[in-house]
RNA sequence: AGGGGCAUAGUUCAAAGGUAGAACAGUGGUCUCCAAAACCAUCGAUGUGGGUUCGAUUCCUACUGCCCCUG
């Protein structure tokens, strides 16, 4: 029975704002079990993915299927051409718009994806100041290319020493982005972080992150990686390659795309193109796991102790209930 | 079986008669508009037994393992 049909009360929903994140390293799992979960409590699905917000990037950014949604809506994915960029903030207000239209239709948000910082910002709606020049980032770029990363990281010091003493001189493009706000908003990033950092969230939310032990996601990755060069990643990419796409693109930066594109651009053998997708999804799982440790307010959900799925999914609907659920009523 | 060669970190490779360096992997971390990005830190090794020597992982030797050639 598909419980979508049912609805919870609208004024109650934009009042008590609930908010589910489902989250974790990729490969974990997500997809599956944010179907039957977004089944159980009346869901909708937001992807919090910086990859399948694109069209035509289906096989590698491993998005899910029309059959496999099993009737229950998602949004964020395939609104965008791949030459068009996107960002947290981009990423910000769509998905607040989302989540009003889902209180609206009675349902409840799934934020399920594993961008930790595109989570980060809607779940703490973090402010980030409208700038629409892009000339200064331009400069700055050109600027680090005539006198390099030691300099431009001395002249940040110089107006925001807490954010310089943050950043290491070697990443480039956080000293820029550091440099840019200030010279944008006219106060040192510092301030404004410091100022965000302390936001409550104004979702009533419940934040699961899936894990299972190092060795077997590791595993997956491996399996998973194989299964997307079966799947016709290879003409993926190179579909992508002939409408003119290349790597400069946010969208080709994507794990699997710009390693196929190198192979296809003749820069490496595939099979060299293969391991790197797999060591760098190693490597991408692993930071993801970082960034969830440190984020609070999580439930850490091991699959291992489960089990089954089944078993997961009732744990995390008792875990909603007695949170989230219980209140709605 | 005979001859030769090689044994150094998980892997690929350095170095050296006075307690071994690197890359990659692994692990930990940073992150407030490129985040599937960018960046930082760190664990870890001389196959085994003798001998020479003040001192060996380095030289000699036996063993073990791997590789090549011959049969």
């Amino acid at each position: 029975m598909n419980t979508n049909n049912q609805i919870y009360d609208h004024e109650k929903l934009h009042t008590l704002r609930p908010l589910v994140v489902l989250t974790g390293p990729t490969a974990v799992g997500k997809t599956a079990i944010s179907i039957e979960f977004a089944k159980k409590v009346r869901g909708e699905i937001i992807s919090a993915d910086s990859m399948q917000v694109y069209k035509g990037m289906d096989i590698g950014s491993a998005k899910i299927r029309k059959e496999e949604m099993d009737g229950v809506p998602h949004h964020l994915l395939d609104i965008l051409e791949p030459e068009e960029p996107f960002n947290v903030m981009l990423f910000q207000r769509f998905a607040k718009e989302a989540i009003e239209e889902i209180y609206d239709r009675g349902h409840i948000p799934i934020l399920t994806g594993g961008t930790g910082f595109y989570i980060q910002s809607v779940l703490y709606d973090i402010a980030f100041t409208e700038e629409t020049d892009t000339s200064v980032r331009e400069r700055l770029e050109q600027e680090v290319r005539e006198k390099g990363a030691e300099y431009l990281h001395e002249k940040l010091a110089r107006i925001d020493r807490t954010t310089a003493e943050n950043i290491h001189a070697n990443n480039v493009k956080r000293v820029i982005r550091a440099l840019e706000f200030y010279e944008l908003n006219g106060y040192p990033l510092s301030e404004h972080n410091e100022r965000e950092r302390q936001r409550k969230s104004p979702y009533l939310f419940r934040y699961y992150v899936l894990n299972e032990p190092r060795e077997i996601l590791y595993r997956r990755i491996e399996a998973r990686v194989d299964r997307m060069l079966e799947e016709g990643l290879v003409a993926e990419v190179e579909a992508l390659k002939k409408r003119g796409y290349t790597r400069d693109m946010v969208s080709m930066q994507g794990l699997g795309y710009k390693e196929i594109l190198d192979y296809l651009t003749g820069d490496c053998t595939l099979e060299d193109a293969i391991g790197k997708i797999k060591k760098e999804t190693r490597h991408f799982a692993k930071r993801q796991l970082t960034w969830f440790r440190r984020e609070k307010e999580v439930t850490w959900v091991e699959k291992s102790n489960f089990q089954d799925i089944g078993e997961l999914i009732r744990f995390l609907l008792a875990d909603f209930d007695a949170y989230v659920g219980s209140r709605l009523l």
